[in-house]
DNA sequence: TACCCGGAAGAAAC
DNA sequence: GGTTTCTTCCGGGT
């Protein structure tokens, strides 16, 4: 355990917190820097300076000193928690803590110790504070700067009886910095027992707050963030940027909420980690798109289990890096990012031995909790349509088994940031993914395979397979953009095949937790239209998207019409997100993404329903889609057809068609001439109307198991049998063929 | 301002 | 190296 955290060798530590504080897969960041300190301590260190910074611009150094030397109650030194952006960056937000010179005090001298808090020796004034020399050199087996640590400042007053003698005899801010710096009378404020900043925060919170941000509504986000401004003095917060409920803050990590609120993100993710820490889960948040299935509080445990874990984890993976790049072979690859070490494979050196003291398997996850988090990760950091039943009703309501509009409400103010936040727990999940591997190696030499709960995770996955699936979130193991968020479609009931997939309808009767391996998944006899595609390709993940029988991204896209492949973006901006996170672009948005919707146009998968915004229509099911081969196929398919009937309209109807069609100088592809000339604004005026005359009919077209070579684009030569849908063909799209031809 | 459109160039995967 | 499927950027229109 003790190796774990700081790098040692076990004989060196001793197990000192084994009973006193959480195991040490569920610590943060900052636990795992109090406990170093303790460790510190405990080797004979004066600790006067060891934890300031070695650099003022060492940003990622930003935590401890103050959580150490918690502040006499009335040292208003509000801000002083702005000790990465405020102090590097804007100076004047009171960055020099409890001297406070930086902008007049707003708030009165009270004693919420979130503003109290002292800065960082060093910071804020830009010194540089060197590391003790009589001090172990923590430097060396923890590079600082390679950290970046969560601020969880309540640790201190969780274990006071430890760390009151602890910072007692180690005043962080003691150092050559301190002074300045502002943390006057450590000493004099830890012989007493300083108060829980919970019990000194929350009075001060609205009353109209609930003691658990994650069950706030958007509105509590917002007075909550109010009272942050007046609380802490924090320059403006732009409320716009935190249209989100309680969850979804809490989603955000503190780069995220940095970024929302630059110059006070700190602060404000600091405030909501103390009101976090202690906050009675009532599980009772409503689901979000990362939390799609109706979370029992036990599942949510679990999961900030799991990202805890994963966090912790992640350190651990650092500080083995650093101490073993100290060595002779980690070829300092560098993890600035905090993500680089991710990408080594899961059985490379840092493989969990107890020589190395690793956490082993079961120090990382008991079975139960290894399970659980294997289904939570399918469902909270994949955009996995896990196969619930399917609610379709068949009457092409496709809000059928939305959730409430409360519920929806509540999923679409969390669904924004916590696509935000999806690059975040996509990085704890990927480190859960290292750990999970690093567990079943470990397990490797147990006869037993915990993969055999009911409702579990398949229990015949293997290693590799299970490494596959999780890993194929990492772009950087698979360059390959592959299927990085796997959409697994939804069970179809009877009339639910209008858009869905076969084959994996056909999965999910085998594998009702989507867990199958992407080897199998990926059309390892699947026939399915997403066989090779599995959501990769736009039209597939939207399709997926429409067709969870949960709903459960109905606030992003939904269906206004299923039978007839009408759909509405209702988020364009977190679809787009989605869409990204999918295919691992991040910088996608729906400008982007919209530009391939349009470039679906001209081969008519999709069309755009005039006069309606997002709102989209697709003119293909999926078995055609399907049975597409490619896109070129069915374009120069098209462009052969058109071609035909272009040269039967010229010679037999020349007067027939306005000059109007011929008019779009804009094609870019010569084949398609005749697709690029189609124009909704012609061809479709009431959409909806049109499809929802035949619905059952394009339903039916659907379901018919005709063979996909006869469906594969042909052109028909009956236009008007098939405008009426007779032939077989989807009526909506020989309708616009009709249109196109007649143009 | 946001949405919508489509050209152009290029990237990435196959 | 060619093709497909976007991605990215852009100018223009509504």
């Amino acid at each position: 355990m003790i190796s774990i955290l700081c790098g040692c060798s076990a004989d060196e530590c001793h197990p000192i917190f084994d009973d006193e504080i959480s195991p040490p897969y569920v610590w943060r960041h900052f636990d795992a820097y109090v406990f170093l300190l303790f460790k510190k301590n405990q080797n004979g260190s004066n600790g006067s300076s060891l934890w300031t910074p070695t650099s003022a611009a060492s940003s990622s150094v930003h935590h401890q000193p103050f959580i150490l030397a918690p502040p006499p109650a009335g040292t208003a030194s509000h801000g002083s928690n702005h000790h990465h952006n405020n102090s590097l960056g804007s100076g004047s937000n009171n960055t020099n803590g409890g001297t406070s010179t930086g902008s007049p005090m707003k708030v009165p001298v009270k004693p919420p110790p979130l503003k109290s808090l002292p800065p960082l020796s060093g910071y804020g004034g830009g010194q540089t504070v060197p590391l003790s020399p009589s001090g172990l050199n923590m430097a060396d087996r923890l590079p600082l700067p390679h950290l970046t640590l969560p601020f969880s400042p309540d640790i201190l007053w969780r274990y006071p009886t430890q760390f009151s003698a602890l910072t007692s005899s180690s005043p962080a801010s003691g150092g050559p910095g301190s002074g300045s710096a502002g943390h006057p009378q450590h000493h004099s404020h830890h012989s007493q027992q300083p108060s829980s900043p919970h019990l000194d925060v929350k009075p001060h919170l609205p009353g109209a707050l609930g003691p658990d941000p994650r069950t706030w509504a958007r509105e509590d986000v917002v007075t909550f963030l109010r009272w942050c401004e007046r609380e802490f003095d924090l320059p403006g917060l732009d409320l716009d940027k935190f249209q989100m409920n309680g969850k979804a803050l809490c989603l955000l990590n503190k780069s995220d909420i940095a970024e929302r609120a630059p110059g006070s993100g700190d602060v404000v993710h600091n405030a909501l980690q103390l009101l976090l820490r202690d906050a009675p889960y009532t599980g009772r948040v409503p689901s979000s798109p990362l939390t799609p299935h109706p979370h029992t509080a036990h599942q949510q445990h679990l999961l900030s289990h799991a990202l805890a874990a994963a966090a912790a984890h992640q350190q651990q993976q650092q500080q083995q890096q650093n101490s073993s790049s100290s060595g002779s072979n980690s070829g300092g690859s560098g993890n600035n990012g905090g993500g680089s070490h991710l990408l080594s494979p899961p059985n490379s050196a840092r493989t969990p031995t107890s020589a190395s003291g690793w956490p082993s398997a079961n120090q990382l996850f008991s079975s139960a909790d290894f399970h659980s988090l294997g289904h939570l990760i399918q469902q909270t950091n994949s955009v996995t349509l896990s196969p619930a039943p399917s609610v379709s009703d068949g009457s092409g309501n496709s809000q059928g088994g939305s959730p409430s509009h409360a519920e929806q409400s509540a999923a679409a103010a969390a669904a924004a940031a916590a696509m935000a936040a999806q690059a975040h727990i996509n990085f704890y999940t990927q480190a859960l993914a290292q750990a999970h591997n690093q567990a079943q190696a470990a397990a490797a030499n147990s006869a037993h395979h915990h993969h055999n709960q009911a409702g579990s995770n398949s229990g015949s996955q293997s290693d590799s397979e299970e490494n596959d699936s999780v890993q194929d979130n990492s772009p950087a193991r698979s360059p390959a953009p592959s299927t990085p968020i796997h959409l697994v479609p939804p069970p179809m009931s009877p009339l639910a095949t209008t858009f869905s997939s076969a084959a994996s309808s056909k999965n999910m009767e085998k594998d009702p937790l989507a867990t199958t391996p992407i080897s199998e998944r990926n059309g390892g006899g699947g026939d399915g239209l997403d066989s090779g595609s599995n959501g990769r390709l736009l039209w597939d993940f939207l399709q997926q998207l429409l067709n969870d029988p949960s709903q459960r991204y109905s606030h992003y896209i939904a269906w206004k019409n299923r039978e007839t492949g009408v759909f509405k973006i209702t988020d364009p901006a977190g679809l787009a997100r989605l869409w990204g996170i999918q295919k691992n672009h991040p910088s996608m948005n729906y400008d982007k993404m919209s530009r391939a919707l349009r470039y679906y146009y001209r081969v008519n998968i999709l069309r755009k329903v005039q006069g309606e915004r997002h709102c989209y229509q697709f003119l293909r099911n999926p078995i055609e889609l399907k049975s597409i081969k490619n896109i070129s196929l069915l374009r120069h398919q098209m462009a052969a057809a058109a071609a035909a009937a272009a040269t039967t309209t010229t010679t037999t109807t020349a007067s027939g068609s306005s000059g109007s069609s011929a008019s779009s100088g804009k094609m870019a592809d010569s084949t398609d001439a005749s697709l690029e000339r189609y124009s909704p604004s012609s061809s479709c005026n009431a959409p909806d109307q049109d499809f929802e005359a035949e619905p059952r009919r394009f339903a039916n077209n659907n379901n018919n198991e005709q063979d996909p070579e006869d469906n594969d684009c042909d052109m028909p030569t009956d236009l008007s049998m098939e405008r009426r849908g007779i032939n077989g063909t989807n009526p909506y799209l020989t309708s616009i063929k009709t249109e196109n031809m007649a143009s």
